[in-house]
DNA sequence: TCAAGTAAAGAGCAGCGCTCTCTTTTCTTT
DNA sequence: AAAGAAAAGAGAGCGCTGCTCTTTACTTGA
């Protein structure tokens, strides 16, 4: 149990440093002073060390994420908001690689493994009980009416949340969350480069004003 | 000339099947019946190859989504904005390797090459043109007026925009392109598992409403 | 015909994931 | 305390990778 939690902490260090292309079960056990094969005793293989870096990216950005938003009066739609997409961002900013390896492409073979999809739910879940307090007061937008088609494609999302928050609802909520995903992943990955400002205060600036966009958009800011 | 096609062809085909992560000069190079060492005279190296493949990937998304624009009406802006999505959306689905390559994880080193910042920039700017005859014939969305430090941020795409464009409507289409590539990063990372019913003709009906939701934001859809 | 240039081959280095066997250490039981 | 069992590590080795260096074969132009 000890040496496990040692070889994951420099897996961590080693990722923090090198990406996840580039960690290694062998230099992971000179760090350690092991030799390779003994790391075998603890690690099944490199694919279940990286399952352990995703499982420990999930739970400190949802850690972060949730912090973030508890920063904020319970009532205070907008704030918890914003206090949540900030988190995402300054975490991600300041753990890329982690971030690339949860949410920038799938590196080992593709299937997500069973453990990790209720802990990469925390961050959607911290944006869905924004909404649920939101619908619960009566302060939430009317609802929209949806295509049946739509309805029916949200299903699981939609027995999730329990009936609190409308289906029009749900759908906007899945478009901040892809917002705010894909503005901090053009950010990270370098696609904003001749676009906006590099300069960290810029940086800040243009997510701020776009993440104030996605909440108006979510009913959070009173006109 | 001749064989840099076929290691490039052969380089595509392993990305294809295999992704970024498993592409091998050496398996490359077993595939065209040469030694390992003879295809170094015409790739440099392993990440040169990838950057190849990365401006294909770039020209092929930028292509299928000038093509998928230019199918409707120069006047119908809501369905040139549709069908671009759609058209990004088709071809990650149909290439999610290539996908991921660009909009995934930076695999190699970091720094994105000189060269592909002026492909990447295709798609965003069939966006960008959409906005901008709009704007032209005056149907745009009344601006908004910008916090100073925010209208700073955006100006390099002010530059680019050549003052067409509104700055809070070249905000807006950056959301729209955040948003866009967020929605399909997370259906084809698996991050809707689970959350959207997994059928394609629920994804389709999903990802056509989130986009005309996008566009009522960018002012596309007469209300 | 011969020299120059080009393309390919081959060997080899260091690193990787992973497996197998063997030895050493540690703990448990009599 | 001695004997046995279990756990932990060491070492060698397989096949793969990217990449380099040297040598061989072939194709040109003079």
């Amino acid at each position: 149990m000890e040496i496990t939690g040692e070889i994951l902490s420099t897996a961590r260090q080693h990722l923090a440093r090198n990406g996840a292309a580039a960690l290694s079960l062998r230099a992971i056990a000179r760090d350690l002073g092991m030799v390779s094969s003994a790391v075998y005793r603890y690690v099944p293989n490199r694919d279940a060390l990286l399952t352990m870096l995703i499982i420990d990216a999930y739970e400190t950005i949802g850690s972060t994420a949730e912090r973030a938003a508890a920063n904020c009066d319970r009532s205070d739609y907008l704030g918890r908001f914003l206090s949540c997409c900030r988190g995402v961002r300054e975490w991600a900013l300041a753990n890329p690689h982690e971030y690339a390896l949860i949410y920038g492409s799938p590196v080992p073979g593709y299937a997500a493994p069973a453990e990790t999809i209720a802990l990469a739910a925390r961050v959607p879940i911290v944006l869905l009980s924004i909404l649920a307090d939101q619908t619960a007061d009566g302060s939430a937008l009317p609802a929209a009416l949806l295509d049946p088609g739509v309805e029916q494609s949200i299903a699981p999302l939609r027995e999730f949340a329990g009936g609190q928050v409308s289906g029009d609802l749900l759908l906007r909520g899945l478009a901040s969350w892809a917002t705010l995903l894909g503005t901090v992943s053009l950010e990270l990955f370098g696609h904003l480069q001749n676009v906006v400002v590099e300069a960290p205060a810029e940086r800040a600036a243009f997510f701020e004003h776009q993440m104030r966009q996605v909440a108006i958009g979510l009913g959070l800011v009173g006109s």
